[in-house]
DNA sequence: TTGTAGGCGTTATCAG
DNA sequence: CTGATAACGCCTACAA
C-alpha cells in the first residue's frame, strides 16, 4: 500500500520543513506547536495548515534534548511479569495512576524490571528519558533505586523500608490494617490464629505481621502461628500447608493479601476445613478476587486505586515545582465483612 | 539525605565533562562508550575511570537525536485497564516478548491506550520515541494504527481484520481452532451446541465462530446458538444466561477464550447444569484461567508466550534490516482435555 | 508579532 | 588510534 513497502520509510517531516511550507521561521512554527498566545491569526492558520498537510509531530527526542524535559513518567515495578499480572492489586493501582495521567500531558512507561532492577533501571531513570518515576512493591535491598532519588524525582508507593525524611510516599497504614484484622478474629471468638504474611523485606509484609503481634499481645494469646509467603498464590498454599501441619488446631487465620488468601482457602478446602465454620480467614486488599473468591472474602480494604492516583499527582505536583507536597500520605483502611470470617 | 534534598538535583554529568576530567576528546568518551575496539588500553582506562567516578549515563534523548534510533519498542494494547491486567493471555504474551527483549538491548514501552487509541497513540509513534510497535487485541476501525506503520515498523500480534500484504502479524489459524472445539463436542456426542463468541471487531472473533458454524455444518447441525462477548467475564456472563434463556437445551458449549470460560461455568452453576455431565464446555488459550478454573477447562491450548516472543524477535529482525521475515506467521493450536467436556 | 542565533548532549565523518 | 567539526530537531532568549 504505501509506496515502495517496508524499508523506505519516508523521512519525517521537521519542523524546519514546515517552516518552510508555511513561508515562516522555525521559530514561529515552534510556537504555535506549543500554543504561544504571540502569534498572529493569519500566520497561525498557515501554520497549522502546512502541519496538517506534512502531517508534522515533532520530534521528542529533539524537544526533550532542548527543553530538558520529557514529558514522561516511569513506573518501576520490581516484579517478574508473572508475579505483577497476577495480583489484581496491582491492575488497581496502574488504573489510578493512569487515569491521573490522562489528565495531565503525561506519559506512562511501565517498567517491569523482572531480573537485576538495580542496575538497568537505575540506569534507565538516569538517561532522561523520564522527568521522575513511581516506584511500587519496594524490596529492601533495591537500594540503588532510592539512589536513583538524586536524578530525577521518585514517589513511592509502600514506605519504604529505610524511610529517610527524603522519600515521598503514599501508603496505609498496615500495622493498623494488621490489627484490625486480627481484632476481628479475636472479636468473633477465635482463639489460635495464625497468620500468613507477606515476604519481609517489604514494609507491608512486615508492618502486616507487626499488627498481628501486637493484637495477640493484647489479647494475650500466642502469636507463634506465623508463616512467610511471598504475595503469591503458590507461596501462599506452600505457607498455610506448613501451618496447618504445625498447628492443627488453627481456629482463625489472617493471610496479608486477598490473593494469597484465595490459595489458603483451597488448602483448607482440601484438608477438609471448613470456611468460617472451622477456620476464619480474613484477607487484605479487598481486591477484585475477594469478591469472586469462592468464598467472599472478610478482608481488610486499602484504596488502592486511589493509592495510584495519589502518587501520580503528588509526583507532577513535584515536577511542577510544588515544593510543599508531603512526604507521608497515609490513606486509610477498613474492615469488609463478607462470608470468610 | 542528599546535599539539598529535593529541588536541587545535580545536573547530569555529560560526555563533556567526562571528556574533560580524563583528558581526551568528546568522540573519544563516545568510542569507549559504544564500545569502540579502535581505542588504545590505557586511554580505555583513563575514560573508564571519569566515567565511573562522574557516573555518567548517556543521555538518551541526545543519542536518539543524534543516532536516529531510540532502542525502544513499543507494545501498544487498545484495551482499558482492566481488560488487559483482567485476561492471563496478555500476561502470558508479554512475558514472551520480555523475554525475547531481554535477550537484546531493547526496551519495552507499555501502552495501554485505553481510550481514543487513535490520536494520542499515532502521535507518540510517529513522534520517535520508539524505534517499532508491537500492536496486540487489535480491533477493526483502529486502522490509524495501521497508518502509523507507515513512519515505523509494526508487528501484529493476531491478523488485522483488514489484511493487505504489509501488514507483519503472528496468529494461530483461529477458523481451524474453532473447529477443534466444535467438532470435539460434537464426537462426543453433543448435539446442540451453542458457542460464547469473542468481540466481532477481532479476527480472532469472527474467525473461530467461523470455525464453529463449518463444523457445525459439516455434521449437519443448527448453529443457531451463538451469543457475543467481549473476551470478558462480566460480558460471558451475560452472554451465557442469554443463550440458556433462548437455548434450554444447550448441551455443548464452545467459549471463545478461557477467561470468558470460567465466567460460563459460573453461570451453568447457578442454573443447576453440571458440566461436563449436562453442559460440556471447550474454551480457548489454555491459559492458567483453565487449570485452576473450579472445573478444570478442556480447551484449544495456543501458545501465548512464544507468540509473544516471536512477534519481539520478528520486530527486531525487521529493526535489525533483515528484509526477509516472513508476514503471515501462523502458530499451531492443539486440543487439551480436562474435565469440563 | 516575528526572525535570528545559539545551544541541548550525542554520534558520525573526516582529517591527522 | 585520536581529535576537530558538523549535524540531529527543537527551544528560547534576544533583536528587530
Amino acid at each position: 500500500m504505501h509506496a515502495g513497502g517496508i524499508g523506505s520509510r519516508p523521512a519525517a517531516p521537521t519542523l524546519e520543513m514546515v517552516a518552510r511550507e508555511a513561508n515562516v521561521s522555525r521559530a514561529t512554527v515552534s510556537r504555535v506547536v506549543n500554543g504561544s498566545p504571540k502569534v498572529s491569526p493569519e500566520v497561525l492558520a498557515a501554520v497549522n495548515a502546512a502541519i496538517a498537510k506534512l502531517n508534522y509531530v515533532p520530534n521528542r527526542a529533539a524537544r526533550s534534548l532542548a527543553s530538558r524535559t520529557t514529558n514522561a513518567i516511569a513506573l518501576v515495578v520490581p516484579e517478574d511479569t508473572t508475579r505483577f499480572f497476577g495480583d489484581p492489586y496491582f491492575a488497581a493501582i496502574v488504573q489510578g495512576i493512569t487515569r491521573r495521567l490522562d489528565e495531565s500531558e503525561y506519559l506512562l512507561n511501565l517498567l517491569i524490571s523482572t531480573s537485576d532492577p538495580n542496575r538497568k533501571t537505575v540506569r534507565y531513570l538516569r538517561s532522561g528519558v523520564v522527568d521522575g518515576a513511581l516506584v511500587i512493591s519496594h524490596h529492601e535491598g533495591d537500594d540503588s533505586l532510592v539512589e536513583a532519588a538524586g536524578s530525577v524525582p521518585i514517589v513511592f508507593g509502600g514506605r519504604p523500608e529505610r524511610e529517610s525524611d527524603d522519600e515521598i510516599f503514599v501508603d496505609v497504614d498496615n500495622v493498623e490494617g494488621g490489627m484490625t484484622a486480627t481484632e476481628y478474629l479475636i472479636a468473633t471468638g477465635r482463639r489460635r490464629i495464625g497468620t500468613i504474611t507477606g515476604p519481609l523485606d517489604m514494609s507491608a509484609g512486615v508492618d502486616r505481621l507487626d499488627g498481628f503481634r501486637r493484637s495477640m499481645a493484647v489479647a494475650g494469646l500466642p502469636d507463634d502461628a506465623v508463616e512467610t509467603a511471598d504475595f503469591s498464590v503458590a507461596g501462599s498454599v506452600a505457607a498455610t500447608r506448613r501451618l496447618l501441619d504445625r498447628v492443627p488446631d488453627l481456629d482463625g487465620l489472617f493471610v496479608a493479601s486477598d490473593l494469597m488468601a484465595t490459595g489458603a482457602l483451597s488448602v483448607l478446602r482440601e484438608r477438609g476445613r471448613r470456611v468460617p465454620d472451622d477456620v476464619a480467614v480474613v484477607g487484605f486488599d479487598d481486591s477484585p478476587a475477594a469478591m469472586s473468591s469462592a468464598i467472599p472474602l472478610t478482608t481488610v480494604h486499602q484504596p488502592s486505586e486511589e493509592m495510584g492516583y495519589e502518587m501520580a499527582d503528588l509526583l507532577i505536583r513535584l515536577l511542577a515545582g510544588d515544593t510543599t507536597v508531603s512526604h507521608r500520605n497515609i490513606m486509610p483502611t477498613r474492615l469488609v465483612r463478607r462470608a470468610s470470617a
